[in-house]
DNA sequence: CGTGCGGTTGATCCGAGTCAAGCCAAGTGG
DNA sequence: CCACTTGGCTTGACTCGGATCAACCGCACG
């Protein structure tokens, strides 16, 4: 499919060495055998970001990659009239820019405030190229995001405001992995919740108020507890 | 976009060696200078599918891995009650499967009579843990798909159903660079053109024929002339 | 205090889904 | 050869879910 990028051709004269990589960066080689992106992040510059600002924008050429160590960064892009969709949430320890490509394709804003460790992207990218590991260990990430843009998709393709609705907050306990009874944190605006949803402010209220009556109750904003998993999951559909 | 296949890039140094590869594989290794997933794939085993022939589902535990030689596949994921989404399709030389995963988390499906190499997934991985450059290699071509599916999503979640008719049409004529007043092909079903759109036959067939008063002809199905080009990007939004 | 922001709720509207009929071209079998 | 079926597509009438527009609430903050 076409999702697929393709094939073809790559690699081609690998056998070299990396001649370019310096002293330093060998010996964070060694340390590479444990954690390969947590190690090599501790070289790069730290960056703070508040609640709100943009670490990089949509067209801009893609020029740092960068680590998040604490906070939440949304990932979006938007139509020219400002309808926004968030494409995905990062939490502390996920990657964040695209190495290997012109531009983003994203914006990266700060959900809360937040701190990272940022690289230049060439930097990076002939580090990598060193460093087998770390390759692999970004082709895990990848994969797996790639998996969660998929099943995202469905959701927006597919599902209905309630399903929508539902499955994230399931997503959301189930990432804190909460019983029953327990309180979920819901660290976004009814906003932000409607741009990852593809729906309005609105209907996002309209259907958690809907679901007061069987599933769930809200004790405060940005937080929820679920009173029936099973009927939660019965809204959120196949 | 999304139509596209990857983009070959490729390579930086890399360098250790690969102890635990067999002497085939080491024979295997320096073939891959030149290319290595094309290179790699001809080692696999080759399997044909009909048309409407399903070489892997949903929830299966992910087996096999596999790079498409001819033909179209469809990725799709599905809800119970059968709401269907394609999550991309797969040209020629396109890499389909997932390595490192338990299932693959769609469904593959033949849009055309295909071929394929195929291999076990575990026998790959073990392969590529060798074979920094065919990693790299899987690298690019995760990254590129996970842009397709991002830019995906934003069409889901925010554009209305003639901008993304018109979108789906600009990016077939995109991918055949095809000027004003040349035929392009579009080998899709509008059942299949819906799937990947996130709406219904009907919607999509309306949108086409009134698409027809300003900017497209339709000379048969499953092809279609832009007339205006200009006209068609308006349609199709930010 | 007022003011602004995030959220809820209600009334209304509209775009896309649903349901249904019918078209056309390609089989298929008598 | 012709009657009949089948599958993909179009078109129309109607419905309905979610968007839009608008009022209002509660709370934090200057």
């Amino acid at each position: 499919m076409y999702l697929e990028t393709s094939v073809g051709s790559s690699a081609s004269g690998r056998a070299n060495d990396c001649a370019s990589c310096s002293a330093r960066s060998q010996s964070i080689c060694a340390a590479l055998t444990q954690n390969a992106l947590a190690e090599f992040f501790q070289l790069g510059r730290t960056c703070q970001l508040k609640r709100g600002e943009t670490l990089m924008w949509e067209s801009d050429e893609a020029i740092v990659v960068g680590n998040l160590r604490e906070g939440l960064l949304k990932l979006t892009s938007s139509l020219d009239d400002g309808r926004e969709q968030i494409l995905g949430i990062a939490f502390p320890g996920d990657f964040v820019g695209r190495p290997f490509g012109k531009t983003a394709g994203h914006c990266v804003t700060a959900l809360t405030d937040a701190r990272l460790c940022v690289f230049r992207r060439s930097a990076f990218e002939q580090f990598a190229g060193c460093h087998p590991e770390l390759e692999h260990a970004l082709l895990l990430r990848a994969l797996d995001e790639l998996e969660r843009a998929r099943s995202w998709m469905l959701l927006l393709g597919r599902k209905s405001a309630s399903e929508r609705v539902a499955t994230l907050l399931l997503e959301f306990a189930d990432r804190q992995d909460a019983r029953e009874g327990q309180r979920v944190a819901l660290p976004l605006t009814r906003q932000q919740m409607a741009d990852l949803l593809g729906l309005t402010i609105e209907t996002v209220s309209r259907k958690l108020t809907l679901f007061k009556r069987h599933a769930i109750r809200l004790p405060d904003l940005h937080g929820f507890i679920v009173t029936d998993r099973t009927a939660l999951e019965e809204l959120a559909g196949g």
